[in-house]
Parts: structure tokens; C-alpha cells; sequence
DNA sequence: CGAAAATTTGACATGACTCAACTGGAGTGG
DNA sequence: CCACTCCAGTTGAGTCATGTCAAATTTTCG
């Protein structure tokens, strides 16, 4: 069962005694999404919260002439939701879309707040989670300020080296901030060496 | 007295009793830091959290060529810190710097823990805090993928009108990520309009 | 007042984008 | 399981946004 690999997840952790194992199981539903569907669109208000059991995960945005720009990946273990839209319960700018068929569990923001509300131990969690998460984005916008496209791929490639593999360039070039097109020159050149 | 401040400003989020107050007065501790002056270089550990009570500090990274990035600025009622050396305890690779002489409270981590441990309260408003500061971080990531150096100046401007008065051009140009050089040809540029 | 920093300006260089065309391989429906 | 479509990847020519360097000018703060 999928929720035994969330439970095992927390557990790791922060351990978690029978009750708050009760909990979890009976807060957190389990989704199929199929690759290409979506679990978020542009102007739905972001309801859950979302683990990751198995498969991949893109957020992104689509600037006005349509180009994509992905913002996150998430797999095995890992959240994902747009935060703003969650927390302010406003219309979402951003996309979640499944890159390969994955299974998830979900949680609504109701029962988030109630887990954050009667048990300390999963508010520490989650703060940590997203110091973590916090400081995952500062580096990568410093790496955009600082490095050039060549430059953050071999960063990419280094950092993330199973989800280079499983990415498609398109994606990865998306996630760099620069066009699929040059990406492919980069690589052209990095192989002459 | 600064302390009346921080004080002021938690409770205006979580209302604080007698002895949350007391704790919250005995833990930060006031400093003034002088305008150029540091209260963090690179290789430091982050050893404290700190809260601006007045003036404004910048947070950076220095690369290879020795240009400055700046990566956030702190005012009156903002909270700055190295996340990543705070809490792993690793030599920081950036330096907080004040632009303005400041005044400055601030706690050590081993004392935040411990408001961390004791009270709910706090746990839950940090949390609120940096899930704000992670969805900040989020749009300018994003807006530095989608928009020009123009277009950034110009939100930057409609963002923060009170900051683009306090700052130089050159810290303005350091934040969106150009050249100060850039920065006054797309002022001079949007003057003729 | 005087030194240091900020701002401006111009000539030139370059990283990265756009568009269009071509190739090859992967997924899908019949 | 084959044929077909379609999407990812590549390549090249031309262009644009932004950077670099250097020098002159103005502002700021001690």
C-alpha cells in the first residue's frame, strides 16, 4: 500500500506513535495520474497538499507568447503544491502536470491544518521541510544570477543526477531558464571536450 | 525600547501571554550596526536569527569575479538570516551587510529551538513566515525567467515603492540581477517615454 | 571640503533567443 | 505488430538583450 511509504517517510523522521499513524492513513487519499494529466491548472485554487509515492511531477508557468517554464520537479518522497494558491486560496498561475504515470497521496488543507494544529511534531516537520525547500530556491536563483546556461547544466547534471536521466532535455532546459535550442549547442560543445 | 517593537509585532500574529512576552525579552538580544558594517561574512557559521526593528540591511553573494549579488534586502519588521548555514551549521558563502546604520534584535539558534519546543505559537508563525518567503523567493525566480530587465525595474518599482526610494540604483541593479551600467541605459531609455 | 561611491555614456563583445528546416525514435491506434 | 504520427533533438543564420570596459560627471557622507 502506498501510505505505508508515506508512513515510513514521516517516521524516518519525526516516529510516529499508533494514533498519528491512524491519522496520516485516514487524511491522505491515494491518486493515479496518468502521464500528461494534470493535477493542477492555470485559475483552479490549489487544494492539497501532495507526496509523491512513485513517478515525476512538473510545476511550471506559461509566460504570455506560451513558453513553458518549469519551477519544480517532484518524485519518489517528494511535495509538491503551488503554495501561494494553497495558503491564500486564490486562483493558481502555475500547472502541475505528471511527467511519467505516478501514484500520490493527497491531503486537503483542512485536515493539513488540523494535523499543523493538534500535533507539534508534524508543524516541526513541515517547517523543516520548507526551510529545506526555501533554501533549495535561493541557491538556484543564485545560480541563475551567477552562472551562465552551460554552466547550471553541468550544475543540473552534478545535483540532480537520476532526474537527468529521466528528463527528457526539453524539460531540463525549461527548468534552466534557457531554450531547448541551445541547450542542444551547449551539449554539442561539452561533447567536443 | 527595540524589544517593545518585536513584541508589537508578534502579537499582532499570535497573542502573546505574560510569560511568552517575558521569554521573548529575556532571548534576543539588541545590536546597532553601523552603516558598511557585518553581521555576517562569508566562511562564518549563521549563528543567529535576526529581526530589523530600524534601517535595512542587504544579503549577498560574491562570485568568482568579485561582483556582488544581492539576494534579499531586510527592513523594519523583516526577519534575515543565512537559512542554510543557520541550520546546518556549515561556513556561509554570503555576507549581510547594513546600507543604513541599523538596529537590530536578535536570538541564537539554540534559543529559537527552545521557543521552537516550548510553544506551538511560535513554531506555527515561523512556519507562516518562511512559507511567505518561499513563495516570494518562487515569483522572482519566476519573474527572472519570464521578464526583462525592464520589465523586472518596472515591477520592482510597483512592488517595493518605499525600498526604491531607500536604495542606490546600484543595489536596485545587483537585485534584478543586470548591471548598473544596464540598469541606467533602461532608465534613461524609459525617461524618453 | 574631499574622498569614495554612484551614475551616466559610448563603443564593442557575447550569451542566448528566434525561426525554420531536417532527423530519428518513441508511443499509439488500427 | 506494423505504419504512422508526433515530439524531442539538432543545426544554421541572423538578431537582440545584456555585459564589459573605460572615462567623464555627479552625488553622498564622513
Amino acid at each position: 500500500m502506498s501510505i505505508e511509504k508515506l508512513i515510513a517517510y514521516f517516521d524516518r523522521y519525526i516516529p510516529l506513535n499508533k494514533k498519528e499513524k491512524e491519522e496520516i492513513v485516514s487524511l491522505f487519499f491515494e491518486n493515479n495520474i496518468k502521464r500528461k494529466g494534470f493535477i493542477l491548472q492555470e485559475n483552479e485554487v490549489c487544494k492539497h497538499h501532495t507526496f509523491v509515492v512513485s513517478g515525476l511531477l512538473k510545476m511550471y508557468a506559461v509566460d504570455r507568447s506560451g513558453t513553458k517554464h518549469n519551477i519544480q520537479f517532484a518524485s519518489e518522497e517528494e511535495w509538491i503544491n503551488d503554495m501561494g494558491s494553497f495558503h491564500l486560496e486564490n486562483p493558481s498561475r502555475l500547472y502541475i502536470e505528471a511527467i511519467e504515470s505516478s501514484v500520490i497521496l493527497q491531503i486537503k488543507k483542512t485536515d493539513l491544518i488540523y494535523l499543523f494544529t493538534h500535533y507539534r511534531k508534524f508543524n516541526i516537520d513541515f517547517r523543516v521541510i520548507i526551510e529545506n525547500k526555501f533554501m533549495e530556491m535561493q541557491n538556484r536563483l543564485l545560480q541563475n544570477l551567477i552562472y551562465t546556461g552551460e554552466e547550471r547544466y553541468l550544475l543540473f547534471l552534478r545535483q540532480y543526477p537520476t532526474l537527468s536521466n529521466r528528463l527528457p532535455n526539453t524539460q531540463i532546459a525549461s527548468y534552466l531558464g534557457i531554450t531547448p535550442e541551445f541547450l542542444s549547442k551547449i551539449r554539442h560543445s561539452l561533447s567536443k571536450k
